[in-house]
Order: structure tokens, then sequence, then C-alpha cells
DNA sequence: GAGAAATAGTTGGACGTCAAAGTATTTGGA
DNA sequence: TCCAAATACTTTGACGTCCAACTATTTCTC
């Protein structure tokens, strides 16, 4: 669907008329929600040929990351930022897969151990390929528009306490 | 969860190890996922007392934007860009809660408009404070980064064929 | 060293999104 | 005019995410 004008120009416009307020809060907003919707339709698009969406394959790409290619469920979802029963939801796939194996963590008896297999590094690898092919969703932003899209969004993510 | 790193930064570092190339285009999509995953987050937990989420305070507001507070489903998912069967979704739940009706299009009778109701319109005129005093989730992101932001995805939008 | 509190992970339920298929109606071309 | 194609919406089902509750284990504290 191709719309005749912009629809945020349009909501900022209508907003503005009614007399609403924080107008470019909005327009940020929505256009990181736009941005995120064409993304990941993008990128999972992209992946799906090899089984994967955009979250099974940052599991894999952060366990190929490791020394030993395993990590304890918890840590994956730390860095990646997601909440516990979603990396237990998307273990279980990639396991199903073939991709990961569970394994009991040497020391605590609580913790599970994420572990990559032979096929889950290839299809990392795979997939990062994939992306990079379709430049992560972003092509038709130029370089600099990236840049600025990373710095701005670190004040945000800064703000909300990712990171210390 | 304050990582003492920022994970972004982090994964740039990784994959640079690991020889995978795109990594400007990565960090500007897994800046962008993340930004919406803090949004939606505090948008909805602002909303949740008013028995709304975001796309249902969208199709309230666009509804309180038109002359006579109606329109078509079908214009919703357009305007909203989203997919027809959350059209459907979302305004059963409108309708639900007494802040949308459902009535007979009159020249077209395959289409059904949504129609705002008193309850409906006040609903949105509050979401819309309520929206305002958290400045909509972008809250520790400057005026000059929220420009940036909007200026950035513009060209992605406009890349993705968003409107002419 | 015993019990309370914290931590790791899973499960089940609510909710949202999308794709595909189905029904009803309108439009457009032969 | 008539029939095929397009359009409007709903339904169903697959998936993903989050929250809250639950089990198991470890850590902290007195």
């Amino acid at each position: 669907m191709t719309l005749a004008f912009d629809p945020i120009e349009e909501a900022a416009a209508n907003w503005r008329s009614a007399g609403w307020t924080a107008i470019g809060a909005m327009t940020a907003a929505t256009a990181i929600t736009r941005a995120h919707q064409i993304l990941t339709g993008r990128i999972d698009a992209a992946l799906a040929p090899l089984g994967l969406n955009f979250s099974r394959f940052e599991v894999l790409a952060l366990l190929s990351f490791t020394r030993e290619g395993m990590l304890p469920l918890g840590k994956v979802g730390d860095r990646l930022q997601v909440h516990p029963a979603s990396v237990t939801n998307t273990v279980n796939r990639l396991e199903a897969d073939g991709y990961v194996r569970r394994e009991p963590h040497p020391t605590d008896r609580r913790a599970t151990l994420a572990v990559l297999t032979a096929e889950g590094r290839q299809r990392a690898e795979r997939g990062a390929a994939v992306l990079a092919d379709i430049e992560f969703g972003v092509a038709g932003m130029s370089a600099p528009a990236r840049a600025a899209t990373d710095r701005a969004i670190l004040e945000l993510r800064s703000a909300a306490g990712d990171f210390a």
C-alpha cells in the first residue's frame, strides 16, 4: 500500500490541529515503530529460507562469538535483552532444528548451557552472509543516516539504563 | 538488567573479529530494534491504566481526526499501515470496550465503518495527554536527536515505498 | 549451618501480528 | 449485460513476546 502522502507528516498535522502536544516526540516514536516494522519484515523474509528468524539468528551469532560456542541461557537473555521465556522458546526451536543443544552447567546445577552445534555454526555464517546482502534491512538509508540513527538511539538506550 | 558495556558496541566488535561485513547496517538495525523495544514497553505501560495499548490508541486518535469520527476499516489499516486482520482484532477490542462501534457503510455493502463513540473520543484525549506526559517513550532523547531520527528514517520509509 | 532470599529456567495464559483461505459485494472489460 | 477479477472484511492457525507462577538450586545472613 503506497499512500500519496507521508502518513507521519499527516499525523503530525492532525495532532497540531487538535491542539495535542509533544508532536516531535510523537513523530520520532512513530518513525521508529515504522522502521522496526520495515526491518523485521525484510530481515525475517531473508532469513526464512534458512529456517531462521532474527531472534534465532541472534542467538546463533552470539554463541559463535564465544570461545567455546556455549553460554548459559540467562546470559543469552542479558546480552540480547530479551525475556527469559523468549530465550527458552527460541532455544527450544533451535534445539529442535539441531542448531543448538542444551547441556547442564558444569558448576551451577540451576543453569543450562546452550551449546552451538556444527550445523548451528554454519547456519550462523550463512545467516550473516544473507543479512549482509540485504544490508540488514536498512537498504535505502545512507551511511550518514545510519550513523545518525545509531547516535540518536544511543541517547535513548543510555537513558533507559541499557548499560552503565 | 544493566550491562557494564554497550551491547551493540560489543556486537560490532564481535562481528568485526569474525570478519563479518555490513557492520554499520547491523548496528543501525539493532539500534532500531532495541529502540522499538524500549518505546513499546514505556508506551504500553503508560496506556495500560486506560485500557489501551498503542495500536488501540492509534485507531482512536485517527478516528478523532476525521470530520465525522468514522472511517472504513480498510482506510484505518492503510493509514496506520497494519494488516487487515490486525484492524479487525483491534476494532473488536475497542468495540467490546465501547470506544468504537461498527456500522455498515452507507454506499458500499462490502465495507464496515468504525465509528468513534463519545467515550472513545474521551479516551483518545486522555491517551494523548498520557503519552505527551511520557514524551511518547522517547524521554532521554534530545530534540536534535529526535529530529535526526525522523530524517534518517524518512530515507528508509521512502525507499520502502511507504508513500509517493 | 539453617532458613530466608535470590537466581536459573520452564510452563501456561493473554495478547498481538501476519498469512492464507473463505464469504460477500462491487467493478470493469468483453 | 454478464462474468471474471478486484476489493472489504473475517476467521483460523502459526508464531513470538511478555507476565506470573512454579520448581530447583545457590547464596546470604544471623
